[in-house]
DNA sequence: CTGACTGCAAACCCTTTGCAGACCG
DNA sequence: CGGTCTGCAAAGGGTTTGCAGTCAG
């Protein structure tokens, strides 16, 4: 199953655009990468992808993979799922609960709510498969990354500069 | 802040008696772990684990941490944060989404609900700091990893397995 | 043309594993 | 005491980086 090619290209245009406005260079590897993220439904690891992009194009390198995957991720035009590229992280809460994680740190810390607990999931997922469990995980910046980031940088600059490690 | 410590023991209580359920031993190095994660209020990777303990048994090693930490993933007494320990995934998805993801294989897929892209989170996350997005995490078993495991094993054995990779 | 981008290979980090000695039960 | 568990050190998998040649603009 695939995306559909007309939302493909809509993306794919997406990415010209950003790319020329950000001043970067349109390669044949870029573009075949980006189509091959751009049209996956699953979602790919870079091996993945690697592969995928390899059968058409058998010159590309891995990392060209890394480096592209991380760049249309500063562009905005892909995000990660899960926490990042980090080490597991472990929980021993066993009662039902949800996580809020800070994007800039990594800080996690769970909370309760029997209203969320209670949600339902949509029709079309139970189609995919039998739930086991439905959790939210809120995303945000803390207060201590916060008062940080405004000490550092009363006017920031690029958002682009969350690249390095976390805490 | 720390987990209070009459759950901390509660904790360690119901530890101890899995680990004596499972045949396992109660080595001063499991319980010193265990006493770590259970206290955590942020969740710990292994090697935030390892100095904790380390301070306080300054001969444990990492590669005990880390066996420790599964054993007790094992036991169930404990859980991990997010998609395992697997390699970062992408998505090219900018709509607000939500994920579906298959503790046995790893696959995951979008899906979209007007519904749970409203849910407030309660008060108390906000004083944890800046809320950016709220995400539903729906896990359970894929179609195909139901049928293949109904094909295997008619009557599953424990559910203590799943400890290899994904697909 | 020129600087940004690629491919290569080596480096890096986190995690796992094989082995011999240590310790729980 | 015996088998399990630990610590050590080395291997392993995924990801990143420095460098010299290559290509988009």
């Amino acid at each position: 199953m695939k995306v559909p090619s007309v939302e493909v290209e809509q993306r794919i245009e997406r990415f010209k655009e950003a790319a020329k406005a950000a001043g970067l260079k349109l390669t044949h590897q870029r573009l075949e990468i980006f189509r091959e993220v751009a049209s996956s439904l699953d979602h790919p690891g870079a091996e993945a992808i690697f592969r995928a992009v390899q059968s058409r194009m058998p010159t590309v390198s891995l990392d060209t993979v890394y480096r592209t995957l991380w760049m249309l991720n500063d562009l905005g035009l892909l995000t990660t799922l899960g926490q990042r590229r980090e080490a597991v992280r472990f929980d021993a809460n066993l009662a039902h609960h949800h996580h809020y994680v800070c994007v800039r740190c990594g800080l996690a810390r769970d909370f309760e709510s029997t209203e969320l607990d209670a949600i339902r999931v949509p029709g079309a997922v139970k189609k995919l498969g039998r739930v086991l469990t439905t959790h939210v995980e809120v995303r945000g910046v803390c207060e201590k990354c916060a008062a940080e980031q405004a000490r550092k940088s009363p006017a920031a600059k690029k958002t682009a500069a969350v690249k390095g490690r976390g805490a």
